[in-house]
DNA sequence: TTGCTTATTTATCGAATGACAAATTAAATT
DNA sequence: AATTTAATTTGTCATTCGATAAATAAGCAA
C-alpha cells in the first residue's frame, strides 16, 4: 500500500515533467554545455549530455540559434538581482561599506565558470545582449556610485563626467578581471575574494576623492 | 627600352616572394582572419581571404592546428618588447611616472582589435600559451612594480606577498579591461587612453601606499 | 627554346554538421 | 482495456569541414 498504487494526485512515479519544466532543464544543461564547449559546438554533443537524441532538441527549440538566445536570456537577464541597486543607495552607511557589500554579493552571482565563459564567448560574437548588459552595469551600478560619492564628499550634484564613469569602470573591471583570472585562466594567486575586493575599494575611494576634488579639465 | 626588357637583376616584375616571406604573409592574414572569425572558422574562409585555394594552405602548414600555433606565437611572443622591463626599474624617475610611461607604451602594443581578440579566444580554449603569458606579465611587470614601490616608500626589501601581487593585478586588469571595452565590446566611454591610465595609476599608488604600510595579516 | 623545380589548382574523401519527416514508444485519458 | 495525445527515436538530407593525391601552371636555369 502507498507503494505502486499510484494514487491519482501523487507524483511519486517520477517521470514526465511538464513540458515547460523539461524545456527549462534543457536550457540549464545547455548553459553548462555551451559555457564549456563554446557556441560552435554541435547540437549532437549537447544531446549526448542530455541523454537524448539530437532531433529531440528541435521539438523544444526551433533552431540552434533560438536555443542559444534562451541561454543568453537565462544567464544575463534572469541572474540580475534588482535588490543590488538599493544597496548602493543606502546612505545610512559609509559608501566604502556599501561598495564592499555590493561587490561581495555581485561577485557571488557572476563569479562562476558558466556565467563568465558565456559572457566572454558572447562578447566575442558581438551579440547585442552583451552591449545591453554593459549599459545596465553603467546605469544601475557605476553612475549611482558616482552620485553617492559626490554626496559623501559634500560636492554639488552635477551629472557624472565621462572620465569619471571611466574611472569607476576601471575599478569594476579590475575586480571583474580578477574573476576571469580565477575562473577562466585559472591563474589567480589569492583565493581571498573579500580581501581583493576591499583592497580595490580602498584604492578606488582614495583615487576618487583626489579626482573629484581636482578642478580638472574636460 | 628599359621597358619590358627585364634586365636580369631588376625585380620589377613583382611576383614570387620567397617561400618564407609568403608563409609570413599567410600568418599575418591568418591573424586578422582568426581574430575576427574565431579559431573554429574554416580554412576555406581563410583561403578566400588570401585569394588562394584551400589546399594550398597545407603546402605551408601541416595542419590547421599548426597554423594556429604560428598565429599564437606571432601574437604573444613576437610582440613582447623586452625594452618595457628596464623602463620600470629606472630609479631616476618617480615610480608613478615610470608606470605612466610603461602603461602607455604597453597598451600601444596590445590595444588593438587583433591582439585582444586572439587573447580572449585563446584564453577560452585554455591553451597553455595563454597561461604562460599571464606568468610573464606577473614576473616581468607586476612583481617588479612591487619591488620598486617598496624602494620608493623606503620599506625593507621583502618578497611580495600574494595579496600584494593580486592588488597590482587588479590595477593592471582594470586598464586591460578598458581596452576590452573599447575594442571588443565597443562600449568604452572616453577615448582618452592616457587619462584613463593616469587616473588608474594615481588610485593605485594611493592604495598601494596604504596597503604596504599597514601591519597586516597573512 | 628545353627541361627541371616549385607553386597552385582541381577533384575528391570521409566525417561531422543543422535540420526535417516519418515511425515508434510511452504516458494520459476515456 | 481501448483510444488519444504527446514525447522520443530512426533514418536521412544537403552542406560544410579538414585533409590528401593527382593534375596543371608558372618561374627558373641551361
Amino acid at each position: 500500500m502507498t507503494h505502486l498504487d499510484t494514487a491519482r494526485t501523487e507524483p511519486t512515479k517520477r517521470k514526465r515533467l511538464s513540458s515547460e519544466a523539461r524545456r527549462q532543464d534543457f536550457i540549464n544543461q545547455a548553459i553548462e554545455f555551451f559555457a564549456e564547449e563554446g557556441f560552435e559546438s554541435s547540437t549532437r554533443g549537447l544531446a549526448k549530455k542530455l541523454g537524448v537524441t539530437q532531433p529531440l532538441l528541435y521539438r523544444y527549440f526551433p533552431s540552434k540559434k533560438d536555443l542559444i538566445s534562451e541561454v543568453y536570456d537565462a544567464v544575463y537577464v534572469k541572474r540580475w538581482q534588482p535588490e543590488w541597486e538599493p544597496l548602493l543607495r543606502d546612505r545610512s552607511r559609509p559608501l566604502a561599506d556599501r561598495l564592499n557589500t555590493f561587490y561581495n554579493v555581485y561577485t557571488d552571482a557572476i563569479f562562476n565558470r558558466q556565467w563568465m565563459r558565456i559572457f566572454l564567448f558572447s562578447g566575442l560574437k558581438g551579440v547585442d545582449i552583451n552591449r545591453r548588459y554593459m549599459q545596465l552595469v553603467r546605469q544601475r551600478i557605476l553612475e549611482p556610485i558616482l552620485i553617492e560619492a559626490r554626496v559623501e564628499f559634500g560636492l554639488p550634484d552635477v551629472p557624472p563626467k565621462d572620465c569619471e564613469v571611466e574611472f569607476v569602470w576601471v575599478m569594476h573591471g579590475g575586480i571583474f578581471y580578477y574573476g576571469v583570472r580565477d575562473l577562466i585562466y585559472e591563474s589567480a594567486i589569492s583565493t581571498d575574494k573579500e580581501r581583493v575586493i576591499s583592497d580595490s575599494i580602498t584604492a578606488f575611494m582614495a583615487g576618487l576623492k583626489i579626482k573629484l576634488n581636482r578642478p580638472d579639465q574636460t
